[in-house]
Order: structure tokens, then C-alpha cells, then sequence
RNA sequence: GCGGCUAUAGUUCAGUGGCAGAACGCCUGUCUGUGGCACAGGAUGUCGAGGGUUCGAUCCCCUCUAGCCGCCCCA
């Protein structure tokens, strides 16, 4: 048999319906707030997560799906592309295509599409994955360096999980301060660090020689009250960035979205800069970030475009179906409006005929068969519609159908052109 | 990429070196235009794939594949 590949899953009904109640949820809330959509390529050149999500970061370094694209003629070279394990840098990278800078204005974009890594599937994590992400970025003239710009973002993925009824989100947020200021830490925390690190687990070893700002996620508990003590980034910041991350946090407190600060939170991607947060929640597992995002000053002049400071986030839409599914929020099987029971296979057509009347008229309508024992068809009935509608000989001739109503069990008599009337009632009357 | 656990009916899961099981679901009948209940009957299947040991393997061994959990990392 033939399997859907590692990592990749099929979303079947009635699974469905509820990935569809999340993205219209989150397009309802896009919508209040202004942002538009956007849609980029589902693969792009190599070197723009290279250049855009950084060489050494796990995820160029080890999980993407790439390939030599077929060169057109002899004479050209091969292109080298890539799925896209993230969109933040396809987003970027249009903005720059398009000149959407020349604009002049904030440009406030959002997606739903599918990213793919190569990493080891478990709960929360598949190498076809999707996320639902937004984009604010435009010239410093449209305000977009603005902390109202990380607050209103902040804001609106508070209210977004509270509309979507996910219970129990934690917001989590740091600064890790601009390039400069996150260079000055690495050398400061590298100090601090050897005299501390012999007596820390392997890992943190390696990294305080290949990347010491990873230490602070270690995990290891014997490591924590080490840790505790290691120097922390906010007192490494200039005095630009300290500015800018108080007035962040002035205007959450104002908007009453509650939040933890995390001196630890140092984010994986290089583009990161000043404002980096993560939205978690328990029951995850291991892979309890719902989202993540933060600001990205100097991604667009990393891709070789303008200056084109923004803030992003992207949410895993996997993730969130889980936690709903896990908080049985599972969306209610939608049922029919009717089902139409022809009682025998002479009465085929005139049911067709009478299911696109319904339908005509809006009605959700599922058709059965005259090959059907009555009795199997008010069992299949009442598994897939509120009403069933019998259409025999009689009710031919007469034009007054036999309508019953699962959630009663009554049954009623009702003139065709009555029906559809009848049908938009509710199911309990 | 590394480590641990797992894979049996449509689903959830028992089980045994010697005929493949339960529950739910499904189909049929009692019941030719009135279901849900009940009763009676029925089909479930390459026991994840391939190889090995054995008279004989769903069971033991090896390899692979996939899932789950953890590490790494991330959404």
C-alpha cells in the first residue's frame, strides 16, 4: 500500500471543518486589524533562506527539502531551490521584488499555507506543516520601528486565541536588542561563562563555544541555578532598545494582554532583533510554542533590499488544531437540512428533480435511493441530516410530502411549496 | 540525526510457537411506506513490509517502514 510520506498527513472530515473554523476565525480577526493577504511561492532560490534565515541555524543547516533545478540550456547553470521551511523570508523578499517600500506605506500582510522541514515527526511536528503568520513592514517614514507597531500585534494574537477559544496561552517576551547590542552580550555572557561551564551537562559545553546564547534553553535542571545566575541581555541593551521595549510593554499593560517577561527567550532564526515573544500552552508536549515571532529590523537590508524595519509571527495551524482537539472544542458535525428518501427506484428522478428545487433555494440537501429499504434510509438519514423528507407515489401525486424531524420524531405533512420554508425552521421546533 | 516504546478487523484494543479474537461500527433478516430499541444471523484481516530460526512464526531474531515519547531544534 501505498503510504503518505513520513512527516505529511492526510486531513480528513470531520477534521476538516475544524481547520476551516480556525482560518475563517483568524481571517475575521486579519480583517478588524486591517492586514491583507499575501501568497508566495511554496518553494523559492535557496540563498534566500540562507541569507535570510541564517547559514547556521538548524533549520538551513539540516532540514530543507532541496534540489538542482533542471537547467534550461547548456550553456545555463542549475538553480538550487527549496521548499520553504518559513515565509517570513518569502514575504520579505517579495516586499523587495515589488518595491512595496516605494509605497510609502506600513504594509500589513498575512498568510495560510503549508512550510516543510525535514526534522523527525512527532506530536506537533510533520514535515508538512502549516502556519498562519503576519507581516508589518515598511519604511522607518510609515512608522513601522514603532513599539505601538509590536504591541498592536501583540494585542491582536491575544484576542485572536481568545476568539478561537483556546484557554490557558501563556505570552512570553524578551528583547534581544539590535545586532550590535546582541554581539556585546555574546562576548559578556562568553566571560561569564568560562568560569562557570565545566560544571554544566555536555551540551551547554558545546555551545558556549559554538553559540552561547543557546545555553539559556538548556533544560538540564542541574544546569538551572547556573544559569540563574549568568548575566542577562536586558542589561546589555543600548539605550534605544531599552526605550522601545518599555514602551512595548507600557502599551500591553495598557491593553490589559498579560505576559511574562523571559530573559531566556532567545529565538533560533539570526534575523531576529529587539522583540521576540512566543505564545505557549501546556498539553503540547515537548513542542508547546503555539507561535512565535518578534521583529526583524535588518532582514530586508540582509536580503539586499531597503530599510525596511517589521515585526512577524508565525503560529503553527497544526498546533492549534491539536489544542483545540484537545480541549474537545472539536467543530459539531454539520448535519444536512434534509435528506430526500425516494421509495423505490421509480421515484429516482422525481427526487433529483426535487433536491435541486432545495437546493436552488439554499438548503443543504442530501440525496438518498429508491433502492433503499425505508428503514435504511431513516438510519442513514438520521446519521447525516436534521429532517428526512419521503417522496413515494403519494406524495408524488398529492404534492404534499411526509417531513420528519430527527430531534422530535415528529412527522409532517407539508405542500411542496411550502417545504423549503418548512426546512429553514429550526430542527427543534 | 540520536535514544526509548509501539504496529493484529473500518475504529479502539485483547491474544497465542499449532484453526485469528472482543467491543463498537458495518451488512442481512424478523419488518414489501416508518429508523433509533430488541432478537437472530453474517462479513470482517497479507496479524505494517521483507528476510531468518523452526516440522510449523501473528508470536522468537535481524533489517526496513511508519506512529508516539524524549533529545536536538522549532510553529
Amino acid at each position: 500500500m501505498i503510504k503518505s510520506p513520513r512527516g505529511t498527513r492526510d486531513l480528513l472530515p470531520p477534521d476538516t471543518a475544524l481547520w476551516n473554523f480556525v482560518e475563517a476565525a483568524v481571517r475575521d480577526v486579519f480583517r478588524a486589524y486591517n492586514f491583507h493577504e499575501i501568497r508566495t511561492p511554496i518553494f523559492e532560490s535557496t540563498e534566500l533562506f540562507a541569507r535570510g534565515v541564517g547559514e547556521e541555524t538548524d533549520i538551513v543547516s539540516k532540514e530543507m527539502y532541496t534540489w538542482e533545478d533542471r537547467a534550461r540550456a547548456q550553456s545555463e547553470k542549475t538553480q538550487s531551490l527549496t521548499l520553504r521551511p518559513e515565509n517570513t523570508a518569502g514575504v520579505v523578499r517579495s516586499y523587495i521584488e515589488h518595491q512595496l517600500g516605494e509605497t510609502g506605506q506600513l504594509q500589513k500582510l498575512f498568510y495560510i499555507g503549508p512550510q516543510f522541514r525535514r526534522e523527525r515527526p512527532q506530536k506537533g511536528r510533520y514535515r508538512q506543516f502549516s502556519q498562519i503568520g503576519a507581516e508589518v513592514i515598511g519604511p522607518p517614514s510609515a512608522g513601522s520601528e514603532s513599539p505601538l507597531r509590536d504591541a498592536e500585534v501583540l494585542e491582536m494574537l491575544a484576542t485572536l486565541l481568545n476568539e478561537l477559544g483556546i484557554t490557558g496561552w501563556k505570552l512570553e517576551l524578551n528583547s534581544v536588542g539590535s545586532a550590535a547590542d546582541r554581539a556585546r552580550y555574546n562576548e559578556v555572557l562568553r566571560t561569564a561563562l568560562d568560569a562557570v561551564v565545566s560544571s554544566m551537562c555536555v551540551d551547554c559545553q558545546r555551545r558556549a563555544a559554538t553559540n552561547p546564547i543557546r545555553v539559556l534553553d538548556c533544560k538540564v535542571p542541574a544546569d538551572q541555578p547556573i544559569i540563574d545566575t549568568l548575566p542577562v541581555i536586558a542589561d546589555s541593551l543600548n539605550e534605544a532598545s531599552r526605550a522601545h521595549f518599555a514602551q512595548v510593554l507600557a502599551a500591553l499593560d495598557a491593553a490589559a494582554v498579560p505576559y511574562t517577561r523571559n530573559h531566556r527567550l532567545v529565538r533560533g532564526l539570526d534575523y531576529y532583533t529587539r522583540t521576540t515573544f512566543e505564545f505557549t500552552h501546556g498539553g503540547l508536549g515537548a513542542q508547546n510554542a503555539l507561535l512565535g515571532g518578534g521583529r526583524y529590523d535588518g532582514l530586508s537590508e540582509m536580503l539586499g533590499g531597503p530599510r525596511a524595519p517589521g515585526i512577524g509571527f508565525a503560529m503553527g495551524e497544526d498546533r492549534l488544531v491539536l489544542t483545540l482537539l484537545a480541549q474537545e472544542a472539536a467543530a459539531p458535525q454539520v448535519l444536512a437540512d434534509a435528506y430526500i428518501a425516494p421509495l423505490g427506484e421509480s421515484l429516482n428522478a422525481a427526487a433529483l428533480s426535487l433536491a435541486r428545487e432545495l437546493r436552488s433555494q439554499g438548503l443543504r440537501i442530501e440525496l438518498g435511493d429508491g433502492s433503499f429499504r425505508l428503514k435504511k434510509s431513516f438510519e442513514v438519514a438520521d446519521k447525516t441530516a436534521r429532517r428526512m423528507i419521503i417522496l413515494g407515489e403519494d406524495e408524488l401525486q398529492s404534492g404534499i410530502l411526509t417531513v420528519k424531524t430527527f430531534a422530535t420524531g415528529i412527522q409532517t405533512k407539508v405542500p411542496r411549496t411550502e417545504l423549503a420554508v418548512f426546512l429553514t425552521k429550526p430542527a427543534s421546533e
